[in-house]
DNA sequence: GATGAATGAGGATTCATTCAT
DNA sequence: TATGAATGAATCCTCATTCAT
C-alpha cells in the first residue's frame, strides 16, 4: 500500500474524518470508540494513527474541518449591507448545524467543558466563523449601518453565542421553537434591530 | 458506625453533593471521578454508593440540587426603573452563580448542552428567574421603558440565556473576562442598549 | 475488602513482588505482562495498581527488595578483618543472586539499556551493597589491611562489577566455572590481593 | 527500482546495520524501533525486510557483524615491557571502541548480559583480544614482570572484563566517568597494578 | 453505616510486519 | 527493488462498582 497517490490519501483521511464526525456526534468526545470509527471508515483499528496522532487530536481536527465547512462558502454580496450579510452568514452556519447536529452539539459541549487544550483549540476552530462575523460588522460600522456602543468584537461573540443558544433551543423543541430559518433573523433583531424599510427588498 | 442520626446522613449527603458539584462542574460527567469526589467530601470512595446508585444517580441528584437552590430572592423595589430592576435581579443571579460555582456551572453547562430530558429539568430550574425577568419586561413594557420590537417572552430568553453564556466565559477564563459583577450591565446593554442619562446616578 | 490489617496488605504486596521478580527474570522487562503478573500473584488484572503506580515502578520496586534482600543480613562480625568482611558480604550477594538468576540478568541488562530514569534508579537500589563494601574498605585502610593506591569507591565499583561479571560467567558455563562459591575469593583474590597467612585459621 | 548491483546492495546492508547497531546499543533489542533504524539509515521502513527477515534476525545480524569488527589489530613493539604492551593493546580496543559505538556496545552489553547463545559467540569475537591479552600476560610473567598469584588466563578475563565494565560506565555517563582514554590506566592499576617508576616515560 | 481493597471490563495506543504500487 | 500505507495483535492502564470487614 505504499506510495499512494495522495488523492487516495486524501480521501482515507475524508473517511477518517466523515466516521469520526458521526461518531463524535452520536456519543461525545469521551464515550467515542476510536477502534468503532476506524471501522466504520473500513479501515482496521491501527490506521487512524496513520493520520491522527491521538483521539484528543482527530476530534480537534475534525472540528476544524467542521467549522471550515461551516465558513466555507462566503455568502458573497460584499457590497450588500451589513445586516444582509451577516444573516446569510448566520444562515449558512445555520444549514451546516442542522444537517450535523449531534456534531454541532458537541462542538458547543467541548467549548464549555473540554480540557483547557482543547478548549482553546476549538476557540481557534471557531475563530473564521467569529472574524467574518466581526469583519462584516466592522465594515457596517464604518458605513454607519451598525450600532456603535458597543465593540464589534464583543457583538461578534453575542452574536455567535445567541446563535448557537438558539440551535440548542430548536433540537430542544424538536425543531419546531424557533425553526432553523428563523434564526438568523431571530438573533439579528435582538442584537443589531430590526430589518431596515430600504433593506428590505 | 452503628444508628445515625438523619441529620447526619443529610449532612453527609450534601457534603457529597457540593464536592460532585464542583467536579461534575470542572470536568463535566464523564470525566469526572467519583474517587475525587468522596476524598473531596472528606469520605471514602464507597460511601457514595450507601447515597446514589451511580455515578450518573449522583449527577442527576446534583442537577436537582442545583434546580432547587437557583430560585433568587427577588430583589425588591418593584417602583424602580425596569431596567434597574432586572439589573439587580442578574446580579443577584451572579452572586449565587459565583457564590455556588458547583452548582451554577453545572446548572449553566446542562442548560446549553445536557441530554434532552436534563435540558427539561433545567428549563424548569431556571423557570422561576425567568419568570421574573418577563414580569420585569412586560411592566417596563406598559410604562415604555423596554423596545417593543421583541416578545418580552424571547426578550427574556435571550437576556437570561446571554447570562448563562457569559458566566460561562466568565468561567473559562479563570473568572477575568468577563468579571461577575460586569455580567447584568453587559447583557443588558447588549439586548435593552444603553442606561439612560435619567437612569443613571 | 476495605479496612483489611496493614499485615493482609503487605502480605499481598509481596506476593506481587514474589510474582512479578519471577516474570521480569523470566522474560525481562519489556516482554513482562503485567496482567499475567497479577493473575499469578493470584489476583485480578488491577490490583497490580493498587499497590504500584506503572510497570517500570513495579519493576523498580522489585529492584529494591531484591537488593534489599541481597544487603539484608548483615554478615556480622564488625570487628573481623575486612578482607573476612567482604567476603561474607560478597558470598551473601552470591547466594542471593543463585537464588535469583533470571532476575539478576534482569537487572544487569536494565543498569546498561534502561531509561535513563530507570538507570538512575536502578543505581540507587544498588547503592546500600555499594556502600557496605566501601565502608568495609575505608575501615580497613584506615587500619592498613587494604590497598591504598585506589580509593575506596571505585575499588568498590569494581569489587561489585568483576562480582557480576564472575556470576556470568558462571551462568554460561553451566555453573560450573567459577562456582558460585569460588566467586567472592576469586574477586578479591584479583583486587585485593592474597588472603594473609594471619587471617586464615 | 530494477537491477541493482550487488555493490549497491551491500551498501544498503552495511547502512542498515550501522543505523540498527546505534539503535539497538542505545536502546536495547526491545526497546530497539524499526522505524527508527530505516530513516537512520536513510531508507524507508519497508527496505529492511528485504534485506532481515525480522527485527531479531537484524539484531542477530548486527551481532555478527560486530564480531567480525572486533578483531583488533596487535600494536606491535614486543619487546616492550609487559605493562606497557598491555597498555598499548587495551587502548587499541577502547579506540574501536569508540569509533564503531553502536558495533561495540551491543559487543559489550551482549557479552555481559546475552542470551547463552548469543553471550558464546560473543565470547569467541573477543577470543583474539583475550588471546593477545594472555600471551602478553605469560611473556611478562615469564620475565618476572607480573603479578604471579593469578593465572594468566584468568587474569586476562579480568582484565577484559573489567574493560568492558568501563567502556559500559563511560557510554552510560554520556563519555565523561570514565574519559576513553583513561580506561586502560584505570584497568591496569586495579588489576596489575600501579606503574613502576622505571616504566614510566 | 463507613471503609477501601479488589475487581475486570473497556479502550487508547504502539509497532512489527505485510504487500500493493 | 524500494516504498510506506495498512494492518491488528498485544498490552498498559483507568476507574466505576462491589463487598468483606
Amino acid at each position: 500500500m505504499g506510495r499512494v497517490s495522495a488523492k487516495t490519501k486524501q480521501a482515507t483521511r475524508e473517511r477518517l474524518l466523515d466516521a469520526a464526525a458521526l461518531e463524535f456526534a452520536r456519543r461525545g468526545l469521551e464515550r467515542a470508540n476510536v477502534d468503532a470509527i476506524s471501522l466504520a471508515a473500513g479501515h482496521a483499528k491501527g490506521t487512524i494513527y496513520n493520520y491522527f496522532s491521538s483521539k484528543e487530536e482527530l476530534f480537534l481536527a475534525v472540528v476544524e474541518e467542521a467549522c471550515g465547512r461551516a465558513t466555507a462558502s462566503p455568502p458573497a454580496r460584499p457590497e450588500a449591507p451589513a445586516r444582509e450579510r451577516l444573516r446569510a452568514t448566520l444562515a449558512a452556519f445555520c444549514v451546516w448545524a442542522g444537517a450535523n447536529e449531534g456534531f454541532a452539539r458537541v462542538l458547543v459541549r467541548e467549548c464549555l467543558v473540554g480540557t483547557p487544550e482543547v478548549q482553546r483549540r476549538m476557540a481557534q476552530a471557531e475563530e473564521p466563523l467569529l472574524a467574518e462575523i466581526q469583519m462584516i460588522l466592522e465594515e457596517g460600522l464604518r458605513r454607519g449601518e451598525i450600532r456603535d456602543d458597543v465593540q464589534p468584537e464583543l457583538l461578534a461573540l453575542a452574536i455567535a453565542g445567541l446563535t448557537d443558544l438558539a440551535l440548542a433551543q430548536h433540537w430542544a423543541s424538536d425543531g419546531r421553537n424557533p425553526a432553523l430559518d428563523e434564526i438568523p433573523e431571530l438573533v439579528l433583531r435582538l442584537l443589531i434591530g430590526a430589518r431596515l424599510p430600504a433593506e428590505s427588498r
